[in-house]
DNA sequence: TATTAAATGATAATTGTTATCATTTAATAC
DNA sequence: GTATTAAATGATAACAATTATCATTTAATA
């Protein structure tokens, strides 16, 4: 089973286990963001949910995203231009390399962030709880092209 | 000299070198931006400047914003919640630590950020040209409060 | 099938920010 | 000092993203 379907049950088990109702609705945005292709804007969701649900509210897809950060089970990715995106997929803080120029998100792994947090609990006595880290760049695909 | 008089010349020499006028308002903005003592929000210098300026508007402090960020003097730091608060002290992107509990922002040395972003670059063939790293959780202060 | 609490859809309200425009003012030339 | 003019300001309207409201619909359960 794939990667994303696996999220799908986890998060709609949750949902079931607080006694919330499963409508065709929450299931369609559940899937969309387990998925988290492009990590999609509340109106990407609702665009691509509007042709199999054409009366789906944009209230309804806010209304969800709010349900499912409270469970911890979708991240909101807030950027400096003032508009978020979600990721359901991995639902945890985690770095993101952002393309400037096609607007692309990747996921890189970093074995040096869990070190960098030791080095800043220790020597600031600061407890961290959370944190977040994104750079801003030019992709590799992005870098290679001919202008 | 203190060090956010210093921030305010500079500043104030560019403005002038950009052929921009000096009024008493945007000289007031300037000086609460280049201390940034607490990260104040746009809310906060204009509560800040009402004693002085009774008739200072909220548009002038969002204009004045606008044109220092664009000048490279002034870092905008948006938070999880969707405010946003300033720096003109330290206009570059840096890390903080962020206390959930009191608010307070503080701004740690952090030696292994470089390589960090020389590990991404090499292993991801992704050009890093600016990035923002935030460490939400408990300060020391806080921490050693009774409760 | 009936019941009921929860979810939805439509839309109003809210909030933070930007745009508009008439008035004021800093910089400059005289 | 006065006149000139482009820029800045103040007041407020417009805007966009999000949240709240409320009547209607529906999933879960009996």
């Amino acid at each position: 089973m794939s990667d994303y379907k696996k999220r799908s049950e986890i998060i709609i088990r949750k949902l079931r286990q607080s006694g919330l109702k499963m409508t065709p609705q929450r299931l369609a945005i559940v899937n969309v963001l387990a998925k988290s292709e492009g990590h999609p804007s509340v109106e990407d969701i609702h665009a691509r949910l509007k042709k199999e649900f054409p009366t789906m509210s944009l209230a309804t897809v806010y209304r969800n995203i709010v349900l499912l950060k409270s469970l911890g089970e979708v991240l909101e990715l807030g950027f400096p231009d003032g508009s978020n995106r979600y990721d359901g997929n991995r639902p945890f803080p985690h770095p993101h390399l952002i393309c400037i120029k096609c607007k692309k998100i990747l996921d890189p792994d970093l074995d040096s962030l869990e070190k960098m947090k030791k080095e800043v609990e220790s020597e600031t006595n600061f407890r961290i709880l959370s944190h977040r880290l994104d750079f801003f760049g030019i992709c590799s695909a992005c870098l290679s092209e001919k202008v």
